[in-house]
DNA sequence: AATGAATGAGCTTTCATTCAT
DNA sequence: TATGAATGAAAGCTCATTCAT
């Protein structure tokens, strides 16, 4: 993914590479609009707070999760992300902020509802969260970039496959019935 | 980190840039053949096969994979392979063909053995593998780069929570000491 | 004349460095176009088909090459040419393949017309030609870089004296008056 | 024929990189006396001056000129001159002043003679020993490298070609027998 | 005398940025 | 507002030259 210079952004914008310094005071700035817009799902489709038990709750959010982390412009910016991270070390803390953090966050609070509910084991509610992510954010990196362990599988899969094994892992220890939800 | 040009990475040496060119035909061949070494561990410091109870087997083998992704060497190629993986995506490749792959059969295997002696609980381990594979990735990476979730705490942190999460993980339901190996 | 660094180029013609790569993919192309266009006649300028005597037409040809191969344009190149010729090896045969046997081919048929006529003595038209054209293009060379017997003397010089020596060595052997065109 | 690099021609040498500069000061230097040497007949060897009637010393000074400039050392030499006769201006004029320049004197000697003695027309001896030199140069370069109208024939053809044609040139105007030596 | 590892100036090429139109 | 020709700093790479052994 060399496409990442100026003039192969500019012919797939349809504009003339002039025209980009109208709108961005350079290279940088235009990386780090494009990929805050991509990223960062805009105040007007802001997720409904999630209703229902908490372990409905976990699962529509991991699912929009997935969702926004693997449609066609997250990709292309995490692609982006990951050509420029170290040229320009403020996108990936931007990225972690403002996609890893909130996640976290909001999964975090749903966790410590589901303890307090008997729906999920006696775990630590942040760590557990930041597991979610991790596993999350590695297996839509690997599932984008076509390499890893995910290769041959669709995304659907690895989706069903992660949310699964979450849910059991953090199963009460004596539920005979691990996804309490019933899904 | 963008100082993988040659006259930095000359400097950083203590050699001229000629010097490089005496021993690499490329900047690419320089970068594939120290991310090799960097990342495989050589034939000669093989891991012992693990032995012990399954649960045992599984521990070490995660604190070797965790401390061969996290010691200089690695960190360092990690970061380069970041840097340029767009560029040269067959680096990428060889990254988890070589390190990810290795590590996923290895986990599998112990699984496999730990369902069937009762000390896990009855779980695909290809799948089991590919998760605690994702979760030790994203997590060293994360660690690496300073940015992500884990950012203010120690790699010892790191590592110790996501080994007693993913231990609690796979426990078996009806289990009342998930940590059968007494860690 | 090592003046033929991208720096110096740049300089010569005005514009910098960078503007080159807008025109010329590279610098190979760069010297085969410049070659071409400066030794090939363009198709517009074609030379009219020479007319009069055989011996008129000879003249007016070697004239014409002459003035092909020592003016300003084709002087550059040729020094290019020169500079160049063992890197870009395909530019040499080039030069061959479009100057010197368009030139031999056209003086083979004026000379064989003008053996046929009486005026040349009886030779081998391609021969002949062929020693026409060594004989102008070392005198070309020679002229233009400044060194070999000629060096003291100006073009026009040297070219009425290659005329003037070559009509005399195929005129006819009875000829009391070697120049039939009263040049 | 960028095989002037000083790493090929020391592999060719069968020494080191460095033995070069115990008997050369620079590269410039060791061009200079490699073509001197390869081109300029040792004192040694200094041809017996020519004997016989003048047709009789020209010819075999011609001979003797086609063999110096087509031996092996001499085609090495010459291709290294090409290749660096731009860098080196030097090396082109030593060429000219101890080759051309001393084949052209002796030349010149030999048509005066002949001129003399009736054996060729009334020619200025300089002008035409000039007109020889191009012609086997020129011959000699084109038979080198392979191109130019001369790429089908031998050497032995094009000298004979040459010849040939030459003393055509230079013969009696009433001759009835060109070669007045026999030949 | 001979080596060859090391050097660094200089080359070709790329690309973010500017500016006259 | 929009263009795209022009720029020049900086990149990867080469090679004549040096020097400790």
């Amino acid at each position: 993914m060399a496409n990442a210079t100026l003039d192969e952004i500019a012919q797939r914008a349809g504009v003339s590479k002039g025209t980009i310094y109208l709108y961005f005071p350079n290279k940088h700035e235009l990386f780090r609009q494009s990929i805050r817009s991509a990223l960062i799902p805009s105040s007007g489709e802001t997720r409904s707070p999630a209703t229902g038990s908490p372990s409905r709750q976990l699962r529509d959010t991991i699912d929009q999760q997935w969702e926004l982390m693997t449609c066609e412009p997250a990709l292309t910016a995490t692609r982006l992300l990951a050509a420029e991270q170290w040229q320009y070390p403020d996108l990936a803390e931007l990225y972690t902020a403002e996609v890893v953090t909130r996640f976290t966050d909001q999964v975090a609070g749903i966790l410590e509802a589901g303890v307090r509910a008997g729906e999920f084991r006696d775990i630590d509610p942040l760590v557990a969260a930041r597991m979610l992510a991790a596993l999350a954010v590695q297996s839509a990196s690997w599932r984008t970039s076509g390499v890893g362990p995910f290769s041959a599988q669709s995304s659907e899969e690895i989706l069903r496959e992660l949310t699964e094994f979450y849910f059991q892992a953090i199963a009460p220890l004596d539920s005979a019935f691990p996804q309490a939800d019933g899904a």
